[in-house]
DNA sequence: ATATTCATTGGTAGCGCTACCTTTTGCGTT
DNA sequence: AACGCAAAAGGTAGCGCTACCAATGAATAT
């Protein structure tokens, strides 16, 4: 007689309790999948219909879900950066302008951070990967097979930047340390300054610059370049270490090629100490052009590199790719400068 | 007589072809279910179906998809950090640890700039929460009351940063910058300094300091303190002009606290120019002791923060909340200490 | 008047994973 | 032999959103 009793309302058994975008559809009267164009492409729906969903969304205080949003549409409007240290501030300037270009068209950035050892990348690889992002930057070039492997195989859109190679795994940005290297030997000897010497990092690209900086001085004629290593991440510490232990062995250098001007503030800071006058007795060369090379005293000729460029080029790269545009250009070499200062 | 037509064995139309957790599972010859649980708790798994599960997986170059996971379990184990800008290198080091601590335990950070700008603030939470993260990390404090409603609206674990408050919102580690201010003018006066100044950037922490320095010097029977203030992010740049501007109006300035190193090292730089010794005429102190800090000549007197300690504990906070253990010390207050070297 | 287009709205079916529950298996107890 | 019980394995049903397709009606073309 009796009908069958009603199954127990039951509310979903998980659910965060949180408003969706099914609620707001409800109090705007719409259709869910109405809600969800008039958020994101209201172009689509009537301007009547856009209103009724904005109030509903107002009143509700929704935020949408984009883990869900990305489960459905295969994109996760996240992408990743892959620098060996946040702390060195050479990359600094990159990820702030990839960040914000980034932010401006929507997506977010998701940091990784590898240390300058190559075993942790693999597995923070992986952890990013498992992420989905939209694209993948990365302050370096690629060289573990490993790690090339599984990026060509995550089909995730890759940068590489802050490096040039023939052999990109997917597009590019950055400049030769091969050419800075020779630059910077020129532009010491056309000063006159003819006994070089460096300090650099023992970092993959700081290297390449020494040994093209080695070979340059070589061709010209100079004699041997005395050359110290210091430990990446480099610090004005390591910069004044190195000058003393140079002055002592090649007492008569006149020039020094630092990897970065932090290094190349230490320098300066040593040969003060030492009393060793800049540029009078020994010029000094930074790298990274940093917001304080040029207030320093005296003000630092450097090497400009545009980071901030670097990190926007890469962001535009990755938002093409990701809005389904082609990308004509892969590679791009921003090229750099020497900043002609006081230091030498 | 003929059997139905079979339907056409239609593949997915979506589905992005990579290779899923039920591809593992068929390979192992498992349900997916058990090839879940196989990598997330291989405990509840016999010894020889995570060996088949493994073998799977390695054959496979299987990534688990995270989004589908957090989709499923509400636990995105994603965690933002939202800081004026990263290029400030005062936040630099607690970033750092963070991420580290984060990824230790299988976390990834993301990167939130709100600029030393409220406005857009708001905005990029609202950007950050759609996320879903399972905790948020503000440098600061929130103040816009949009903002705190927000965060509490979201139910996400947040860890304010930096700063201390009797009104944190959720969890707090931090340290009081009022006295900060005080201690440092106790240490002054301590070394016999009577003419104090300071230069402080505009934003709301440095104020903080700046009105208990100059307090404190009004209440121990100073004469007034001038103060030069410069926009956030500080710069040497303008810890030099903001020097000379200080010796304009007040050349007898006998001590400098300023409110970040590289403000500190741009005053010691402009007094170097203008030929005022330090210690001797003049004592400066610094805030944050950045690595540089110990190695300028003079080496910097400087407010020590552990930033590192702040973003670990700030992990821990919210790596605990995440697996559902009670915080029971919501607030730490992490301290500070004046590091004595020789610019004092 | 009919066919054809387009703009607007809605319905269905997943995306790839895990929470929750049920079933099966292996083993010791009485 | 029947039972109980824990461990191991599987089934089901979503998480909240969007891609794809279908339906509707209005406007235009023939």
């Amino acid at each position: 007689m009796s009908e069958e009793a009603v199954p127990p309302a039951r509310r979903s058994r998980r659910g965060s309790g949180a408003v969706t975008l099914h609620d707001v559809a409800r109090i705007a009267g719409v259709a869910p999948i109405t809600a969800s164009r008039a958020l994101n492409t209201p172009g689509q729906v009537s301007v009547e219909l856009v209103r009724r969903v904005t109030e509903a969304v107002a009143s509700t205080g929704y935020v949408p879900n984009r883990v869900a949003g990305g489960l459905a549409s295969a994109r996760s409007r996240l992408v990743a950066a892959l620098v060996p240290t946040i702390s060195g501030p050479v990359f600094l300037g990159t990820v702030r302008a990839l960040n914000e270009a980034l932010v401006a068209h929507g997506y977010q950035l998701m940091l990784g951070q590898s240390g300058y050892a190559d075993s942790r990348e693999d597995d923070l690889l992986d952890a990013l990967i498992s992420r989905r992002p939209d694209g993948i930057v990365l302050t370096g070039i690629m060289h573990s097979p490993l790690g090339r492997q599984r990026l060509l195989a995550s089909g995730i859109p890759v940068v590489e930047t802050w490096d040039l190679t023939p052999t990109p795994i997917d597009m590019l940005v950055g400049f030769s340390h091969v050419d800075v290297g020779r630059a910077v030997v020129d532009f010491l000897y056309a000063k006159g300054r003819r006994r070089l010497a460096m300090i650099a990092g023992d970092d993959e690209r700081s290297k390449r610059r020494q040994q093209a900086f080695h070979a340059a001085a070589q061709a010209a004629g100079l004699p041997a370049v005395p050359v110290i290593t210091v430990p990446a991440p480099t610090t004005l510490k390591s910069g004044r270490t190195a000058l003393a232990e140079l002055l002592q062995t090649s007492p008569d250098v006149d020039a020094v090629f630092c990897s970065s001007d932090l290094l190349a503030l230490g320098v300066m800071t040593e040969a003060q100490v030492l009393g060793v006058s800049v540029p009078g007795r020994m010029a000094v060369v930074g790298f990274g052009d940093l917001e304080f090379a040029a207030d320093l005293h005296p003000a630092l000729t450097t090497v400009r590199i545009d980071g901030m460029a670097i990190g926007r080029q890469a962001a535009q790269f990755i938002v093409d790719r990701a809005e389904g545009r082609e990308v004509a250009q892969r590679v791009i070499d921003v090229g750099f400068s020497i900043v002609d200062r006081d230091s030498t």
